[in-house]
DNA sequence: ATTCTCACA
DNA sequence: TGTGAGTA
Protein backbone atom coordinates (compact mmCIF):
# COMPACT_ATOMS: atom_id res chain seq x y z
CA UNK A 1 0.00 0.00 0.00
CA UNK A 2 1.77 3.46 -0.73
CA UNK A 3 2.38 6.51 1.46
CA UNK A 4 -0.15 8.08 -0.65
CA UNK A 5 -3.23 6.17 0.02
CA UNK A 6 -2.09 5.63 3.20
CA UNK A 7 -2.15 9.30 4.86
CA UNK A 8 -5.25 9.81 2.98
CA UNK A 9 -7.05 6.60 4.36
CA UNK A 10 -10.13 8.52 6.23
CA UNK A 11 -9.76 7.29 9.79
CA UNK A 12 -10.59 9.25 12.91
CA UNK A 13 -13.86 11.22 13.70
CA UNK A 14 -14.07 14.80 14.80
CA UNK A 15 -13.71 14.63 18.29
CA UNK A 16 -9.97 12.98 17.52
CA UNK A 17 -9.53 16.01 15.04
CA UNK A 18 -10.65 18.66 17.40
CA UNK A 19 -8.04 17.16 20.28
CA UNK A 20 -5.24 16.80 18.15
CA UNK A 21 -5.81 19.68 16.35
CA UNK A 22 -6.52 21.74 19.62
CA UNK A 23 -9.32 23.36 17.34
CA UNK A 24 -12.96 23.71 18.20
CA UNK A 25 -15.75 21.60 15.97
CA UNK A 26 -17.01 24.37 15.04
CA UNK A 27 -14.28 25.70 12.77
CA UNK A 28 -13.32 22.44 11.58
CA UNK A 29 -16.60 22.22 10.37
CA UNK A 30 -16.22 25.99 9.42
CA UNK A 31 -13.34 25.28 7.18
CA UNK A 32 -14.78 22.60 5.56
CA UNK A 33 -17.38 24.62 4.33
CA UNK A 34 -14.91 26.90 2.77
CA UNK A 35 -13.32 24.19 1.10
CA UNK A 36 -9.99 24.08 3.33
CA UNK A 37 -10.55 20.28 3.86
CA UNK A 38 -12.62 17.13 2.49
CA UNK A 39 -13.19 14.63 5.20
CA UNK A 40 -15.88 11.66 4.04
CA UNK A 41 -18.69 10.72 5.25
CA UNK A 42 -19.77 7.61 6.99
CA UNK A 43 -22.80 5.85 6.12
CA UNK A 44 -24.21 8.09 9.71
CA UNK A 45 -23.18 11.22 7.56
CA UNK A 46 -20.38 11.42 10.32
CA UNK A 47 -17.08 12.91 9.15
CA UNK A 48 -14.06 11.14 8.91
CA UNK A 49 -10.65 12.89 8.64
CA UNK A 50 -7.24 11.25 7.33
CA UNK A 51 -4.09 11.86 8.37
CA UNK A 52 -3.34 14.63 5.83
CA UNK A 53 -6.51 16.19 6.93
CA UNK A 54 -5.37 16.65 10.27
CA UNK A 55 -1.88 17.66 8.94
CA UNK A 56 -3.97 20.48 6.48
CA UNK A 57 -5.11 21.59 10.00
CA UNK A 58 -2.77 22.35 11.73
CA UNK A 59 -1.07 24.28 9.19
CA UNK A 60 -4.50 25.95 8.70
CA UNK A 61 -4.36 26.84 12.94
CA UNK A 62 -0.78 28.30 12.37
CA UNK A 63 -2.23 30.13 9.35
CA UNK A 64 -5.07 31.29 11.17
CA UNK A 65 -3.66 32.23 14.10
CA UNK A 66 -1.11 34.63 12.41
CA UNK A 67 -4.10 36.54 11.19
CA UNK A 68 -4.65 35.33 7.71
CA UNK A 69 -8.68 35.09 5.97
CA UNK A 70 -10.18 31.80 5.05
CA UNK A 71 -9.26 33.24 1.30
CA UNK A 72 -5.90 33.54 2.03
CA UNK A 73 -5.54 30.40 3.46
CA UNK A 74 -6.96 28.53 0.33
CA UNK A 75 -4.77 30.08 -2.36
CA UNK A 76 -1.72 29.34 0.03
CA UNK A 77 -2.91 25.86 0.47
CA UNK A 78 -3.55 25.98 -3.27
CA UNK A 79 0.56 27.03 -3.76
CA UNK A 80 1.65 24.36 -1.52
CA UNK A 81 -0.08 21.55 -4.00
CA UNK A 82 0.89 23.41 -7.38
CA UNK A 83 4.32 23.58 -5.64
CA UNK A 84 4.10 19.83 -4.66
CA UNK A 85 3.07 18.62 -8.54
CA UNK A 86 5.86 20.48 -10.13
CA UNK A 87 8.31 19.07 -7.36
CA UNK A 88 7.22 15.84 -8.16
CA UNK A 89 7.63 16.74 -11.85
CA UNK A 90 10.88 18.49 -11.77
CA UNK A 91 11.93 15.19 -9.80
CA UNK A 92 10.89 12.93 -12.02
CA UNK A 93 13.58 11.54 -14.76
CA UNK A 94 11.69 12.68 -17.54
CA UNK A 95 11.47 16.26 -16.99
CA UNK A 96 8.13 17.82 -18.63
CA UNK A 97 9.26 21.39 -17.97
CA UNK A 98 12.31 23.27 -17.77
CA UNK A 99 13.62 24.48 -14.28
CA UNK A 100 13.24 27.66 -15.63
CA UNK A 101 9.90 27.86 -16.70
CA UNK A 102 9.30 26.06 -13.18
CA UNK A 103 10.48 28.56 -11.41
CA UNK A 104 8.55 31.58 -13.33
CA UNK A 105 5.52 29.86 -12.33
CA UNK A 106 6.31 29.41 -9.11
CA UNK A 107 7.38 33.37 -8.88
CA UNK A 108 4.24 34.39 -9.98
CA UNK A 109 1.80 32.49 -7.95
CA UNK A 110 3.78 33.75 -4.70
CA UNK A 111 3.38 37.55 -6.24
CA UNK A 112 -0.21 36.64 -6.47
CA UNK A 113 -0.81 35.28 -2.90
CA UNK A 114 1.70 37.81 -1.61
CA UNK A 115 -0.76 40.57 -2.99
CA UNK A 116 -4.12 39.45 -1.23
CA UNK A 117 -2.40 38.18 2.15
CA UNK A 118 0.24 38.29 4.21
CA UNK A 119 1.56 35.11 2.79
CA UNK A 120 5.00 34.31 3.09
CA UNK A 121 5.02 31.35 4.97
CA UNK A 122 4.81 28.66 2.30
CA UNK A 123 8.72 29.94 1.13
CA UNK A 124 10.12 26.93 3.17
CA UNK A 125 8.24 24.76 0.72
CA UNK A 126 9.81 26.52 -2.44
CA UNK A 127 12.71 27.51 -1.30
CA UNK A 128 14.31 24.90 -2.61
CA UNK A 129 13.41 25.73 -6.14
CA UNK A 130 15.49 29.10 -6.00
CA UNK A 131 19.03 28.99 -5.29
C1' DA B 1 -21.69 9.30 24.62
C1' DT B 2 -20.89 11.65 19.93
C1' DT B 3 -21.81 14.07 16.01
C1' DC B 4 -24.89 16.71 12.78
C1' DT B 5 -27.45 20.82 11.11
C1' DC B 6 -29.39 25.12 11.96
C1' DA B 7 -29.91 29.54 13.92
C1' DC B 8 -29.01 33.67 16.94
C1' DA B 9 -30.73 37.39 23.69
C1' DT C 1 -16.83 31.78 16.51
C1' DG C 2 -19.55 30.26 20.52
C1' DT C 3 -23.50 27.82 21.88
C1' DG C 4 -27.95 25.65 22.58
C1' DA C 5 -31.72 23.00 20.39
C1' DG C 6 -33.45 18.73 18.51
C1' DT C 7 -31.80 14.53 15.86
C1' DA C 8 -29.67 10.40 14.20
Amino acid sequence: MSDQIRRNMPLFPIGIVKQLTELSARQIRYYEEHGLIHPVRTNGNQRLFSFNDVDKLLEIKTLIEQGINISGIKRILELNEKAAEMGTIAQGQPAEISDKELRKHLKNELIMAGRNGKASIIQGQLSRFFH
